[in-house]
RNA sequence: GUCCCCAUCGUCUAGCCUGGUUCAGGACAUCGCCCUUUCACGGCGACGGCGCCAGUUCAAAUCUGGCUGGGGACGCCA
């Protein structure tokens, strides 16, 4: 390329499945490099394998890409370009470089010293090529993957070409493709791979591996993209949290290490409870919204001023937002269970001391934390307990649940009705299931 | 099997290019303490690493070679 031209990238995925973790972090890196650069980021749909690709996951790449805050220059179809692979294939029969058989065209090439030289790592040099022919064009007309992938990126004018590690065996076949017809080899850069957590390839078998689901499961598009900035690349300073357009402004395409990293499911995690505690209140709110219609979660009636109330309860104790419907669900249905790690508690019967409880909170006037927390304290002094002995029961007869919000919180949210059935709730369960002490 | 890539705490990484400032810094996880109404949050602290062997050098995590280990590619899939 001249120095003058500007620097032209692409991500070029199949869809013949959702957008993965890999995948991704693929796109992100062209992103980050071509907005960097003030660059041209190119969407390429590698569509050739007719059979397999599908509508649905088109649909779904574009949205995933989208959805992580990135966009694209150009887009293009490789099946709407067919025409173009099958006149550089009579280009390379014409110059005796390759030949039909079998309705197939074979490029064939002689053995020659390959080298890349990759930004990321150094120089590649390949001394021998486990063949010495190579379909460009199937039987069935379509062009194979190493050619039409030679062909666009040549006419796409690719300055650099960022792609998986995995492509490192693919390069010496297309830098030999490329010298055939006389055509600008790139550069190129082999980013890593993203091992499972175990170390072994990332699969399905794996736990989630298509961003759409790591989506449903709650997790924030930037949270997402943080994390799988940070495998294989640092901002340095030793920062961890940096959003995509912070990156942007720093991001080098020869900083990303050369070794594959392993995604660790605890370190995302973590990093999205750290989006969605800075995540402003509203915003918060309305995510949480978004998501549980989107789960059908919420009960008919529920209003909205109630939502927030319980969404704001729960803000800084979720990782991602699947969380809330586990946690939360006490403060929208009613048939809720006690837990299997509440049975400790349980066992204890304190009907005589939650009766109280519930008698003097049916007298209180103001059902606010600060009320409920003074008198709660006031019971429990008179029965001589500390406070911790009356709120770890309370805590399982209003939730079900060992460990949740602020406890006088939830109850001025649950409001004063609530409270007492659900207290009365636990009373009859130790009445029905132990004996008084 | 052949070809290729890689190698700092369990994991992600900073440092390595330009050898001394590093008895290697940060983050996640784990453990402990503090705070406290449980969990969480927050604060503090602990644990834990330059794969091995040679070489170069006054000096090596940093340079070189070998070994070992891990990964990838060998489809008319992409």
């Amino acid at each position: 390329m001249k120095s003058s031209d500007k620097p032209i990238v692409r991500f070029a995925p199949s869809p013949t499945g959702y957008l993965h973790i890999g995948g991704a972090r693929t796109c992100l890196f062209n992103w980050l490099y071509a907005r960097h650069t003030q660059g041209k980021f190119i969407l390429r749909i590698e569509d050739t394998d007719l059979a397999r690709s599908k509508q649905e996951y088109l649909d779904e790449i574009i949205e995933s890409i989208k959805w992580l805050g990135m966009d694209f220059d150009e887009i293009y179809y490789q099946s709407k370009r067919f025409d173009l692979y099958h006149d550089y294939a009579q280009k390379l029969i014409d110059s005796g470089k390759a030949y039909k058989k079998d309705d197939a065209i074979f490029f064939k090439y002689d053995f020659a010293n390959v080298e890349i030289d990759d930004l990321i790592r150094g120089k590649i040099v390949f001394n021998e090529l486990p063949k010495d022919e190579e379909v460009i064009i199937k039987k069935d007309g379509t062009p194979t993957y190493n050619f039409s992938c030679v062909i666009d990126d040549a006419l796409m004018k690719m300055s650099l070409v960022i792609r998986g590690e995995d492509h490192i065996s693919n390069t010496p076949k297309q830098i030999l493709m490329y010298k055939a017809l006389g055509l600008n080899v790139p550069q190129y850069a082999h980013v890593p791979l993203i091992m499972s957590e175990e170390g072994g390839r990332m699969s399905k078998r794996y736990g989630a591996t298509s961003i759409r689901e790591y989506k449903q499961e709650g997790y924030l598009a930037q949270a997402i993209a943080n994390y799988l900035l940070l495998l294989s690349w640092s901002p340095g300073g030793n920062r961890e949290i940096i959003t995509l357009s912070e990156a942007k402004d720093i991001f080098e395409i020869k900083k990303v290490n050369k070794t594959a990293a392993a995604f660790s499911m605890d370190k995302l995690n973590w990093m999205n409870g750290e989006y969605i505690k800075k995540t402003g209140a509203q915003e918060y709110v309305a995510l949480i919204e978004d998501y549980l219609k989107g789960k059908n979660f919420l009960p008919e009636n529920t209003g909205a001023e109630y939502l927030k109330k319980v969404a704001l309860l729960f803000k800084e104790r979720l990782s991602k937002l699947s969380d809330f419907i586990i946690r939360a669900r006490f403060c929208f249905y009613d048939d809720y269970t006690y837990d299997d790690d509440t049975k400790e508690i349980l066992e204890r019967n304190m009907s005589k001391e939650v009766n109280i409880l519930m008698d003097k909170f049916s007298k209180l006037a103001n059902f606010n934390k600060e009320e409920t927390e003074k008198e709660f304290r006031q019971v429990a002094a008179d029965l001589g307990l500390k406070a911790r002995d009356l709120v770890h029961p309370v805590r399982v007869a209003l939730s079900g649940k060992k460990v949740g919000p602020g406890l006088f919180e939830a109850m001025e949210v649950l409001g004063k009705d609530k409270v007492i059935a659900r207290l009365k709730r636990l009373v009859d369960y130790w009445n029905a299931n132990t004996s008084k002490q």
